[in-house]
RNA sequence: GCGGAGGUUGCCGAGCCUGGCCAAAGGCGGCAGACUCAAGAUCUGCUCCCACAGGGGUUCGCCGGUUCAAAUCCGGCCCUCCGCACCA
């Protein structure tokens, strides 16, 4: 019989949808496990296929193990790259028509259907259909019947609730924010909307902008090492920028042109007019610490474009600044405001062979270089703060100026970044911003100490998880555009696409009582009822309150969620958060027991990426491959937590292998009779290594339990059928057949209940218990690895024997070997010297010298079983063997009790 | 910078927690053989060096240490990759 994949997954999947076996009800021990919904704007690679193939095998396995699994899943359609692509879409932009076409080829639609798609709720829509048949195609055990997504008129009452509870606990705040802004479209942008933003990030970066006086107006200078202010010797402005006056706090300030449109969206100003900078060059300015004078000089390298275009100088502690100095020949004596630092500037401009202004990568370097030495070591030698280290000092003098009035803060990109569009990119801020604090400490004690209590795989994640509780700060929770649901303390906010993904899976668990509800009547009460069991629901119709009471049984016997499996980019956002939320909203009966984080897919040993043309989509992989194949090689390939390269030429190779697996199986039961007692190590072999990767999987190492399973499995069948041949390999194999199969159900579903079923199994593969361990073939199983060991003692022989041999000679060691080795295990050195005999004496001595001597099998009537196992041998070995005591021959007495010694000729 | 992971024999990649059965699993590649008119596929064996009757030597980023014994434990150093937020 063939593997045809499609027949056996496309037969199987249709059975466990008609008995609906995924679907679990309210008994036993339940166990929740969850994997982070999909975004639903795109199909699925085999990344995705990985986290949620991980999930299912566990879910399987617990399930075979006798707990009651419930694996549900939605979608996810909140935020903005919907709505991008359907905008963009709408507008004709032809990449994004030609990838949604080219998604819609994949699934065998029609093209045309693209016009579809200028509405987002199509795009989501369509998505999360064809995700719902490839996980299904993947054999996932979801229990389907609880899907939504987070666009739904009841997401967005869970969610609204969700946020009235934390704005009532002062969990949420408002204040002004930086963000990265387009103005031309009048929006936030993301690394999405900017070009190269995923290649090339664009942070934001605050320059402190010091104001010097100069006549009735000021000079605002931007720098980023407001530090450096007492050292102050000049003024800098690009004689070809164009400057404008601006009115901030009632202070004309001058900055160049663009820095003036970019503050319109930082701050209330006004612009007052413009101004020529010849008319500042060659003049005094003050500044204003000491009110020294200071000459404002003209310079090209000024980047008008860049801050406020008005850079103050510090030759003493800047590169460019002293280059510049030096190669326009003012005479301008550098003050030294730092001291603690063995280099100086000429120091380090020597050391990095720097020539000119003009060399900007050299320059850039030396000056990380030289900021990184002033910033850890270096001490203030001037003013105020004189004696302290820069480090410490850095952000309280940032503060002070800011206080005095005589700086204000200017944000400013990173580097030089337009939108996909080409539009220029600036920071804005944005006024009343939500945020969820995350900074407050007892909300992150709690999340402390949960971490604490909590089961976390692998091990290095509670490290993780700690540092980043110790850093988060508040976070931005709404947007003003995007899919999702409105903020309920105001509807112009809609609640930005991580927040509202945290406290989910506790939807999962009512879901369907929900839907059953009278729409209207579904409210904060009922959310409370169902949660926490309070207030009672006075006003709502019978229905609805029998539906709630269901619904609150429901909660309660599946929370809390036992396990959440995702990838590790997850750890500092969505998990974070999901502790977070979590913590603060349930009662702690409900907190999260556990949470495992995942490696990512390459492929071809690459970084999956469009860009690259490696992107790998699941539908395909399953097309061409088959799930069961997929499954097993993710479970092979690589531990749960490490990255796994898809290489289609490995993939290939197991699929020969499984297929060998398939014809064993499907072989072996054709074959009438009783296998022969002496094959029945492979039995043995089998449930040493089921006990093993028994708890392989217990611990989540579902690498180690496939290919103990599988590969290992795999090889010793092979062995067995090279020395017994086929037909008795096969009467074996019927012995553990059934159990083998459902051993690797957890990996591979579908050849698993087939075998089941040709087995004579009763019920689903999936829904049996797990093989138990059973130790009644161990005996034979060590004599069989004593036979083991007599073979690779052959094979390291023959290696070197000049021709080939048709006779073996086994010799056997004495008893008394045999007696003395026992004894002395027993004894000890030290006993064993004082009774022994000094033949015995040499003998143990010559032995415990060699490196192998533990791994004698001491407990084998070695005669017997060389009796026992002599044809096998002889037909396959090719010779005929003689089986001896050791006598007076000297190669003879290299035998060992549990290690024969061999002659051949 | 902060935090995490890691550097293993031609390549990929186990082992390291719990030192000794480790010249170190498995795969790829390479070599030889079987099969074949031939190629491919498949199967078998070999694949650090030297011995050529089961022996010896040198290896697991580098340098030291602990130990009878270190790829494995400890200290220091060098190098690589990943995450760091308003983005799903």
């Amino acid at each position: 019989m063939p593997y045809d994949f499609g027949r056996i997954e496309s037969k199987w999947l249709q059975r466990w949808e008609a008995d609906k076996i995924f679907q679990p009800t309210e008994t036993g021990k339940k166990y929740l496990l969850t994997v982070p919904y999909p975004y639903a704007n795109g199909a699925l690679h085999i990344g995705h296929g990985r986290t949620y193939t991980i999930g299912d095998i566990m879910a399987r396995y617990l399930r075979m193990k006798g707990y009651n699994v419930l694996y549900p899943m939605g979608f996810h359609i909140s935020g903005t790259p919907i709505l991008g692509f359907a905008k963009k879409i709408e507008k004709g932009d032809k990449a994004t028509i030609d990838l949604y076409k080219s998604y819609l080829e994949l699934y065998g639609d029609n093209p045309d259907l693209i016009k579809e798609f200028s509405k987002p709720e199509n795009i989501a829509n369509y998505f999360a259909n064809k995700i719902i048949s490839d996980f299904s195609n993947m054999g996932f055990s979801i229990d389907w019947s609880r899907v939504f997504n987070t666009g739904e008129p009841i997401y967005n009452k869970f969610i609204e609730w969700q946020f009235r509870k934390l704005h009532s606990m002062g969990l949420i705040k408002q204040g002004d924010y930086p963000i990265l802004y387009s103005i031309a479209e009048g929006n936030p942008v993301g690394e999405d909307d900017i070009a190269d933003g995923d290649v090339d990030k664009v942070s934001i970066l605050e320059f402190v902008t010091v104001l010097f006086q100069f006549e009735d107006k000021y000079l605002g200078a931007s720098t980023l090492r407001p530090e450096t202010l007492e050292g102050v010797t000049n003024l800098f402005i690009n004689p070809n920028g164009m400057y404008t006056i601006i009115e901030l706090d009632g202070r004309k300030i001058v900055v160049s042109k663009e820095a003036a449109e970019k503050l319109q969206y930082q701050r209330q100003i006004e612009i007052v007019g413009n101004i020529d900078p010849k008319e500042l060059i060659g003049k005094i300015a003050k500044e204003p610490l000491h009110g020294r004078s200071i000459p404002i000089i003209g310079a090209e390298f000024v980047d008008t474009d860049n801050a406020t275009g008005i850079v103050y100088s510090v030759p003493a502690h800047s590169l460019q600044d002293y280059l510049a100095l030096r190669e326009s020949g003012d005479n301008i004596e550098p003050i030294q405001i730092i001291e603690g630092v063995n280099e100086s500037v000429e120091d380090v401009i020597e050391k990095f062979k720097i020539s000119s202004i003009g060399e900007t990568e050299k320059i850039e370097e030396a000056t990380k270089y030289l900021y990184e030495m002033e910033f850890y070591h270096g001490i203030i030698s001037k003013g105020k703060y004189s004696g302290k280290f820069i480090r410490e000092v850095k952000d309280e003098i940032k503060n002070d100026y800011i206080k005095d009035k005589i700086a204000f803060i200017f944000y400013e990109t990173s580097r030089k970044a337009v939108t996909r569009e080409g539009d220029k990119v600036i920071v804005a801020i944005i006024n009343n911003q939500w945020f969820i604090d995350y900074s407050n400490e007892q909300w992150k004690n709690k999340v402390r100490n949960l971490l604490n209590e909590m089961q976390l795989k692998p091990d290095s994640l509670r490290n993780q998880f700690m540092q980043v509780v110790d850093w988060i700060r508040e976070r931005p929770c709404a947007r003003k555009r995007g899919l999702g649901t409105r903020l309920p303390m105001d509807r112009n906010w809609v609640i930005e696409s991580l927040s509202d993904s945290t406290i989910y899976p506790a939807l999962y668990t009512i879901i369907r009582e929900l839907r059953e509800m009278d729409f209207n009547e579904i409210d904060d009460a009922i959310f409370d009822f169902i949660f926490f069991g309070k207030g009672e629901l006075k006003g709502k119709s019978n229905d609805t309150i029998e539906l709630a009471k269901r619904a609150r049984k429901e909660f309660e016997f599946w929370y809390p969620v036992d396990w959440r499996h995702t990838g590790y980019p997850h750890i500092s956002n969505h998990l974070t958060f999901y502790l977070f939320n979590h913590v603060a909203i349930f009662p702690e009966e409900d907190w999260p027991k556990g949470v495992s984080t995942g490696g990512i897919v390459l492929s071809e040993g690459q970084k999956m990426a469009k860009s690259k043309g490696n992107v790998v989509p699941l539908l395909t992989v399953k097309r061409k491959y088959g799930a069961d194949l997929f499954r097993l090689y993710f479970a092979t390939n690589a531990d749960v937590w490490y990255d796994v390269d898809w290489r289609s030429s490995e993939v290939n190779m197991m699929q020969k292998k499984l297929e060998k697996f398939y014809e064993y199986l499907t072989n072996a039961i054709k074959y009438e009779g009783e296998p022969e007692e002496r094959d029945l190590w492979i039995v043995g072999k089998f449930n040493e290594r089921l006990k093993h990767a028994d708890e392989a999987f217990g611990d989540m190492r579902i690498r180690e339990a496939a290919v103990e399973l599988f590969y290992n499995m795999m090889n010793d069948v092979q062995e067995l059928e090279s020395i017994a041949g086929k037909d008795r390999t096969m009467r074996a194999i019927k012995k553990f057949g059934r159990d083998w199969a459902l051993s690797l159900s957890p990996i591979i579903p579908f050849i698993s209940e087939e075998i089941n079923e040709l087995y004579g199994g009763s019920g689903y593969a999936s829904l049996s218990s797990y093989p138990s361990y059973n130790e009644s073939h161990k005996q034979i199983l060590e004599e069989w690895e004593y036979v083991e060991g007599l073979l690779e003692d052959f094979k390291n022989i023959i290696k070197i024997y000049p021709n080939k041999p048709g006779k073996m000679r086994i010799y056997v060691a004495e008893d008394w070997k045999r007696e003395a080795f026992k004894k002395f295990n027993e004894l000890g050195m030290k006993e064993f010297m004082k009774s022994a005999t000094p033949e015995q004496r040499e003998f143990i001595l010559t032995i415990t010298k060699r490196k192998d001597a533990k791994n004698l099998r001491l407990n084998v009537n070695e005669i017997m079983v060389l009796e026992r196992y002599k044809e096998d041998l002889e037909n396959y070995l090719k010779l005929k063997i003689e089986i001896l005591k050791t006598g007076e021959d000297d190669k003879s007495k290299k035998s060992l009790p549990g290690k024969p010694a061999i002659l051949l000729e």
